[in-house]
DNA sequence: GTCACGTGTAAGTTTCAACTGACACGTGAA
DNA sequence: TTCACGTGTCAGTTGAAACTTACACGTGAC
């Protein structure tokens, strides 16, 4: 489940873990799953901003976020880390690389 | 040398692979080292281009570069990628945000 | 009804990485 | 002396990511 990954995917992954919010992010729902406005309370930052990355964890699939309803009604909506393990040496980003496809060649579905 | 690494620095090595064209050239070094010129037309993109991408990946230690003259009396700059080795997990990530150093606060060296 | 607290998102700005094109310099070979 | 090939760097453009501000909506408590 973590060496078939295209090298495409680690590549969204590596964009998506490249940024100090997001780190911190990550590391705040390791501790404890939480939702948006309380987790952008303890990290200090705008909730909007917060909304943004967490968007962009969740697409590359980092973090999984879910509904729920509390005690008072309040429709909450609470993110948890997924649970990812990638190596990252030289072996590994060359076998990646082999999948990784190029933006530049006018043979795909790009518009040419 | 794999565990002390702070977050800033996993930080900017992560900063650092976030790119297509970074990964590239790090597989084609695994590979075999090869200098400037040769790499920028087996990569297919410009020199310049080439040498600013070197240039990132050189200032986190992911490559190394040293002089070389060649039997022409060519000034040649060969590319070796450094041996490097870094897990990415939650567990891992939470660890390093601790060494995080934060861009916000007044007390460090900033303009305040 | 209005406040406090939660959600989502759209519009606009700012900041920065990425990229191109041009210049400057050095060498050996024709 | 000019060409082919190597090096390095700077100035300027561009486009995407990051961020702020503001709006719209829903609920339970007062």
């Amino acid at each position: 489940m973590t060496d078939d990954r295209t090298g495409d995917q680690l590549l969204k992954m590596l964009t998506a873990l490249a940024n100090p919010h997001r780190l911190r992010i990550l590391a705040a729902l390791h501790e404890r799953q939480a939702y948006v406005s309380e987790l952008a309370r303890e990290l200090e930052m705008s909730r909007p901003l917060l909304h943004m990355h967490l968007q962009t964890l969740e697409k590359v699939g980092l973090v999984v976020g879910r509904h729920e309803v509390s005690a008072e009604g309040k429709a909450l909506r609470y993110f948890e880390v997924a649970d990812f393990d990638e190596q990252l040496s030289p072996e590994r980003i060359t076998e990646a690389v082999k999948t990784l496809s190029r933006h530049d060649e006018p043979d795909g579905k790009a518009k040419r």
